[in-house]
RNA sequence: AACCCCAUGGUGUAAUGGUAGCACAAAUGAUUUUGGUUCAUUUAGUCCAGGUUCGAAUCCUGGUGGGGUUG
């Protein structure tokens, strides 16, 4: 009778993952893998998806085959279509630019990791994010290039407590490192990059979002200094500091500065200084900590997190940044940090 | 109707007789678990037909197209 530990490991075919697998059984675990699919039952949108590739699977078992792990993919396209990509495409509608992922974390990902786990009689869930929990706080990813705690600033403190985030500790150098010496070939030669778990091959996500839900394209006009200097497929196609895909040649580098929903108007900037922002709101609130006066806030994935001073009152937080950042964007996360430790977040209004 | 001006990559421009350059846009790649930003690379042009010249985007003639003035 095995006296073994059991914990469940999220198995996405990338190296990340895979050596967090194989840390788990280095360190005595009964480990079973998992891998949800998002892939849609339509045959025509399945078959452009990049999620769920051939490759993944390919890698997952050669990973699996290693290990000698079992592994069970759980189907929850239809809880990640009413959870996560129905409420997007509503934000993007509406000319705002949603977090996917910040929703699917706690919604279904996670949620349903762990209700699997449980299932399955695990101790705990883990994956292979950049990121630790300490005192059932988040902290940054030992691998500060690497830290993925800004897209999970909406988990539970029950979630949290659940989870298991072996690569926190290692940066992704040892990772490749580890994944070469345990022959992980597959997934080592993988290209690092991952898009949104739904995108398809030749259009931004939100365009993707919106032939499956079978609304009509709403083109509508950039205007530049008063003038209408071009034409955009629909609000959802644009966000805020946008410059790419613009389709407009003004001679100097454009920027979208505003979305208009209603009318369809997006405003276009060329001073770049046009896009900072010295003050904006944060609702939607999940806080692990109360929030210092002072603390840090990071208005995107990869933007360094700026000093910033808070104030929250009635659920919602008003944040003015110690310089003006660029382009603030309402529907995106802002997450504050104390140093390394994830505080809470929320949507930009 | 007469006269004047203009015509260069998708857009805006530079080159006034000597290898057609720049910016923006676009495409590709790098980076990235959102959207973006940023960086690198690439593609692509002298309105048409003649003429002068060793050589024409550049000078001449005509045509076409656009703008303007006069009436």
């Amino acid at each position: 009778m095995s006296a073994k530990p059991k914990i469940l490991v999220a198995l996405s075919g990338g190296v990340d993952s895979s050596v967090a697998a194989a840390m788990l059984v280095e360190e005595g675990y009964e480990v079973i893998g998992a891998t949800l699919s998002f892939r849609s039952p339509d045959p025509a949108f399945a078959e452009r998806q990049h999620c769920g590739a051939k490759s993944d699977f390919d890698s997952i078992e050669q990973l699996t085959a290693k290990l000698g792990i079992r592994h069970y993919v759980l189907d929850r396209y239809h809880e990640f279509e009413s959870r996560v990509l129905r409420p997007s495409w509503e934000a993007y509608r509406s000319g705002l630019t949603p977090n996917p992922c910040c929703l699917c974390n706690p919604r279904v990902k996670f949620g349903e990791l762990i209700a699997f786990a449980r299932e399955q009689g695990c101790l705990a869930l883990a994956t292979g994010h950049y990121a630790r929990i300490e005192n059932g706080l988040l902290r940054r990813g030992r691998d500060r290039n690497k830290d993925q705690s800004y897209f999970l600033y909406r988990l539970t403190p029950e979630q949290l407590a659940f989870l298991r985030f072996p690569l926190g500790g290692i940066d992704k150098t040892e990772v490749r490192r580890r994944a070469l010496a345990l022959g992980l070939t597959v997934a080592a030669g993988r290209k690092e990059s991952q898009d949104a778990c739904f995108a398809c091959d030749g259009e931004c996500f939100a365009e993707t979002l919106r032939r499956l839900f079978g609304e009509l394209p709403e083109p509508g006009d950039f205007i530049y200094n008063g003038r209408k200097v071009g034409r955009h497929p629909g609000v959802h196609c644009c966000t805020i500091g946008q410059r790419k895909g613009l389709n407009v040649a003004l001679g100097v580098p454009a920027y979208v500065a505003g979305i208009d929903a209603v009318s369809g108007e997006v405003e276009l900037v060329t001073d770049e200084k046009m896009l900072e922002c010295n003050a904006f709101a944060v609702e939607d609130l999940v806080l692990h900590r109360p929030l210092p006066a002072n603390c840090f806030v990071q208005i995107r994935y990869r933007t360094p997190a700026c000093p910033a001073s808070v104030s929250v009152e009635n659920g919602r937080v008003e944040v003015v940044p110690e310089t003006p950042l660029r382009a603030v964007t309402p529907g995106q996360s802002a997450v504050f940090y104390d140093g390394e430790y994830l505080l809470g977040g929320g949507i930009i209004k």
